[in-house]
DNA sequence: TAGATTGTTAATCGATTAACAATC
DNA sequence: TAGATTGTTAATCGATTAACAATC
């Protein structure tokens, strides 16, 4: 099976199928059917089923899915048997808070460099690491092999940011900015602005003062 | 036009059109064409066009699209023309950090209430707003009638709180826990965990120490 | 008018679901 | 063995794209 013919709405949904069988784990569960998975994470038993037949067999016809196997099964696709080392660049509101978060480091990714262009924040500790300054960044990166990055810098200068970081040997981006920042097809980018998902919702809300110009 | 025959996947493409249109805006374009669009936030014109033809006709043919009359027209469609009141529920560093973001209230949302469990947080004060008791949560929410809430409480009461506020009438959640949360259909939920992000990401990178199960 | 670009239809593509033989 | 559930194929469904008449 190539890497290149599973479809990225796959991948996606493996993380997801991940923290349901973890909570299974803790719950003491042993297996589980595509049936009880799906209701867990609501999409079809079809659907986990097929999921996972792009990757092999790792089932039982009878039974269902040893809980333990299949965990290990999508953390070695997903390659989540390492400590992945990730870059926040820009530490503001929003970095600080990541820099802060417990779960990165509880679930694998260790945040190892944190860089602002900010003097008063240059040199200063937060949980334990310095921040250092985006003008060494090139070095820094260059040295610690990152592929990761999270970046959390103002919208106006995402962009330029991003190009630096794909220059210096980034692999994947995390986007908090409100911008669609674009890299070459291997960089991989997600984007995670919280204002356009709620922007996405209000979509379906009741409104007070509503003054559509269109025919909905 | 129907809201209901009008597919998700086109109501999340508006609020990122309407990203690259504000930019368009700030850099003084008058018209854009949806090939220069779709350019800017990488998808092609015949889908822009297709989006923008399930609410009706914005263009005009020959010139393309009027930038303020486009954005005016996906503001009204996203019935973003007045403030949204928002709650947080669970002020942790994510739920700190969110309080402190500036880009919500910028972009029309206002966070109202914030509440906690944690008595040592009850009552201080974040960015101006008093953390409230997360037992006053009913009385908050009926009195300011939100129906937008941000969730950023561990995950394993996620489920339990996310009940308690369809309840108490909330019609959308923007949800931080790591858990896939379950709500009646006429209530929207968007998962957002950073670490099911970064997890689809590392599929896609180089590891030092595969220890692979399957045939990838 | 000539050139450009929309809005829309039909064709294509891809993802989801249903069904069932295989088999635990 | 009987019952249950997988893995996979084929059918269905839905979204994207190509093409072009309409028209600015």
């Amino acid at each position: 099976m190539n890497k290149q013919n599973i479809p990225d709405i796959v991948i996606q949904r493996l993380p997801i199928y991940l923290q349901a069988l973890n909570q299974l784990l803790r719950e003491g569960r042993g297996v589980v059917s595509s049936a009880e998975l799906g209701h867990l994470v609501m999409v079809t038993a079809a659907q986990i089923r097929k999921d996972l037949s792009y990757f092999g067999g790792f089932g039982k016809q009878g039974s269902g899915y040893n809980v333990i196997y299949l965990i290990e099964s999508i953390r070695a696709i997903l390659n989540l048997n390492q400590i992945w080392p990730v870059v926040i660049v820009g530490v503001g509101n929003l970095g600080q808070a990541l820099l802060r978060y417990q779960g990165f480091s509880r679930k694998g990714f260790e945040i190892v460099l944190a860089c602002d262009i900010n003097p008063s924040l240059i040199g200063t500790r937060i949980n334990g690491l310095e921040i250092s300054d985006i003008n060494n960044l090139e070095e820094n990166l260059r040295r610690l092999k990152l592929q990761i990055a999270v970046l959390t810098v103002p919208a106006a200068c995402a962009q330029n940011v991003a190009d630096k970081l794909v220059s210096y040997g980034i692999r994947a981006i995390l986007n908090y900015a409100p911008v669609v920042v674009k890299a070459p097809e291997q960089v991989h980018i997600i984007n995670i602005d919280p204002v356009v998902k709620l922007q996405n919702l209000t979509y379906y809300l009741d409104t007070k003062d509503y003054q559509g110009l269109d025919n909905k």
